[in-house]
DNA sequence: AGGTTTCCTC
């Protein structure tokens, strides 16, 4: 018997004969424990402690404690004919130890570690590891403090990497850097799990350079030392340099593994690099490790940050296995490249199925909502909401504040937002925005006072709601504060989008000379929007000189939009100056730049009907225009004239 | 290991 389970055991341990999948654990113990405990009274302890790893592996507790129990009563260790008893003792304590730890019941572990005759450092890193992996930080630290201060005890290279791993969940520099200054002066760093462990919690406290000096110093690198820096660069936002590292890895020696794959197709989403994506595509499918479904859901993300909804369609369509992460990445795909229709499509079909709904499904199905879609669907994802006990999670009150502000319903997201148990800064962004949205721009300074006061953080985002408040409401001064503000005291580089957000509130106060100096004054080449701000500014003025150098230099950053042709055409209608609105028709026609032809459309009893300007299509188009020109006479009456300003007279 | 919310102009 014993023989047996050890064959098994030996087997199995090694390395070499483990199969990659789909095993994750440990071999299991088919027997039942009242026939294991009989074996057990004539079992050797390195027996009984082979078993409670078993026990440990697979989380079988209760066998485990019977074990224990059996132990107590008949200590192995102490009948044992073979010497040295004290080394068994250790063994199986340690064993005993582990499977605590590992099955989650901390409580046991510490009196197991409390009472062991005799320690070793083995025994203090399964209790502090086991801290750690069920997040008891605390703890954790306080073992391994109390490890630091032994006389008896030493630490050794695995204390310092478990340790390391907590430090990366509370990004406590402190003490990443204090370990390091251990690992070195007692020459663990070179130790390659020490280094891994290193760089990894350096990426994670957010300290890139030094991350990358733990990297660039160690003189021994496997796989793991190449996804950690991959990964470390890629959450880190660094995707360029994450990969452009791959790439040298990739031609390197040591070979790449499913995570480092899906760190680099990361860094791909997060630079729109469809091109490296794709070639990435091409060598998972050669390894075949494709239908993986992280594989998937990441290639999936890829193509739709790519703006490839096809691409990232085809893939989900032929994926065997679905679950919540693919659903979302689909559904984000489809909601934020305009595909709205699509996504609620699938998320429909997913709730009548049955599907497993997550909170992450429903902020990215909250995501489609916009002027054009009705709220009453809306409400519909807030009552499920509200079945499925989501309602207090941050993800999806922020989804609902903002699905509830896009369709109109200010009160309704003032209640989601104060019904929040817990905000975090996209929540206070969130009602900045809300207010600046529907011209309540004193409201949304008024909130952004309120965030500051709970000790809440602004971000970028919240910097752009507030210029686009201070630009509705024409507050200039103040708006130039928050951009002083968020350059001067939070250290924040303002993206083009504030450039031109400040641009827009000049103009529309009527400061255009003002905007082209502020543009002028740019440490950045202004883009597209910086441009179109200035020329819409220059529409509402009618101011043709500027307009007309706005139009020239948004037709240089973007030759194939119609946006500065049309803009100019309006300014000069409206200066009654035809002639220069031809001509300027013209010349955008000569240039082949098309404009896209306004289509509306309306649902009526679930068929859509969609027209274009003086449209002869529908059947019924005489009836259609009998009512238009009777609404257009209702108008009048009640006083209300059109307003054909743009309109020349050739159109009228 | 893969995913989620906020963002100027119209």
């Amino acid at each position: 018997m014993s023989a047996m389970i050890r064959c098994g055991l030996i087997r199995w341990w090694s390395p070499l004969s483990r199969p990659q999948l789909p095993w994750r654990c440990g071999p299991s113990i088919s027997f039942s424990s009242a026939s294991a405990l009989t074996h057990i009274r004539e079992s050797s302890s390195e027996i009984i402690s082979i078993l409670l790893c078993c026990c440990g592996r697979e989380g079988n507790l209760r066998l485990g404690s019977c074990l224990h129990a059996s132990i107590i009563k008949k200590p192995p260790f102490t009948n044992q004919p073979p010497p040295p008893p004290h080394a068994t003792a250790l063994v199986t304590y340690n064993c005993l130890l582990n499977l605590y730890c590992k099955c989650g019941d901390l409580y046991d572990a510490v009196k197991v570690f409390e009472d062991m005759p005799l320690k070793d450092t083995i025994s203090w890193n399964s209790l502090i590891s086991g801290f750690f992996k069920l997040g008891k930080l605390h703890s954790g630290f306080a073992y391994f403090k109390s490890l630091l201060e032994s006389t008896i005890y030493r630490f050794d290279h695995a204390s310092l990497t478990s340790t390391l791993s907590a430090c990366g969940a509370t990004e406590s520099i402190g003490v990443v850097k204090m370990i390091h200054a251990l690992a070195i002066s007692n020459g663990y760093h070179k130790e390659i799990t020490v280094g891994n462990a290193l760089a990894t919690s350096y990426f994670s406290c957010r300290f890139i350079e030094s991350g990358m000096r733990v990297f660039n110093e160690m003189v021994e690198r496997n796989v793991v030392t190449w996804t950690a820096a991959i990964s470390g660069l890629a959450q880190n936002e660094f995707y360029g340099e994450s990969l452009k590292l791959f790439e040298e890895m990739y031609h390197g020696v040591v070979s790449p593994n499913c995570l480092t794959y899906l760190s680099a197709l990361s860094s791909c989403s997060g630079l729109q690099a469809r091109k490296e994506g794709a070639q990435i595509h091409g060598v998972v499918c050669k390894l075949g490790i494709q239908s993986d479904l992280c594989i998937e859901s990441a290639l999936m993300d890829m193509y739709s940050k790519c703006c490839c909804m096809e691409d990232a369609w085809r893939i989900f369509e032929s994926a065997e296995v679905l679950d919540e992460v693919s659903i979302t990445v689909i559904l984000v795909g489809f909601a934020q490249n305009g595909f709205e229709e699509q996504a609620i499509q699938i998320f429909v079909k997913m709730v009548k199925a049955g599907t497993k709904i997550d909170p992450n499904m429903i902020s990215a199905i909250l995501g489609v909502f916009g002027i054009d879609i009705s709220h009453g669907l809306g409400v519909q994802i807030h009552s499920l909401v509200i079945k499925k006990g989501f309602a207090s999670n941050v993800f999806v009150g922020n989804g609902l504040i903002n699905m509830y502000s896009k369709c109109g319903e200010l009160e309704e997201s003032v209640k989601v937002f104060d019904l929040m148990p817990q905000k975090n800064q996209v929540s206070w962004n969130s009602m900045i925005a809300t207010f600046a949205r529907h011209g309540d721009g004193w409201k949304a300074l008024h909130y952004y006072e309120k965030m500051r006061s709970k000790g809440v953080e602004p971000t970028d985002v919240t910097f752009l709601s507030l210029l686009h408040a201070c630009s509705h409401v024409g507050l200039v001064n103040k708006g130039m504060q928050f951009l002083e503000l968020m350059e001067k005291e939070c250290g924040m580089r303002p993206r083009m989008e504030h450039y031109a957000c400040i641009v827009d509130m000049l103009g529309r106060a009527g400061f255009l000379k003002e905007a082209k100096n502020f543009i002028d004054g740019l440490p950045v080449k202004p883009d597209v929007l910086v441009w179109q701000a200035l020329l819409g500014a220059c529409g509402i003025y009618g101011d043709i000189d500027m307009g007309k150098y706005a139009a020239d230099q948004l037709a240089q950053a973007v030759p194939d939009s119609p946006v500065p042709y049309i803009s100019m055409a309006n300014i000069y209608s409206c200066k009654g100056r035809w002639k220069e609105r031809a001509t300027t028709i013209k010349k955008m026609k000569e240039r082949g730049v098309a404009k896209e032809r306004g289509v509306s459309w309306i649902e009526i009893e679930k068929k859509i009907y969609s027209f274009v300007v003086a449209d002869q299509m529908h059947p019924k188009g005489d009836d259609v225009y009998d009512v238009l020109f009777k609404l257009f006479g209702h108008m009048r009456d009640k006083g209300y004239v059109p307003d054909n300003i743009f309109i020349s007279n050739q159109d009228r």
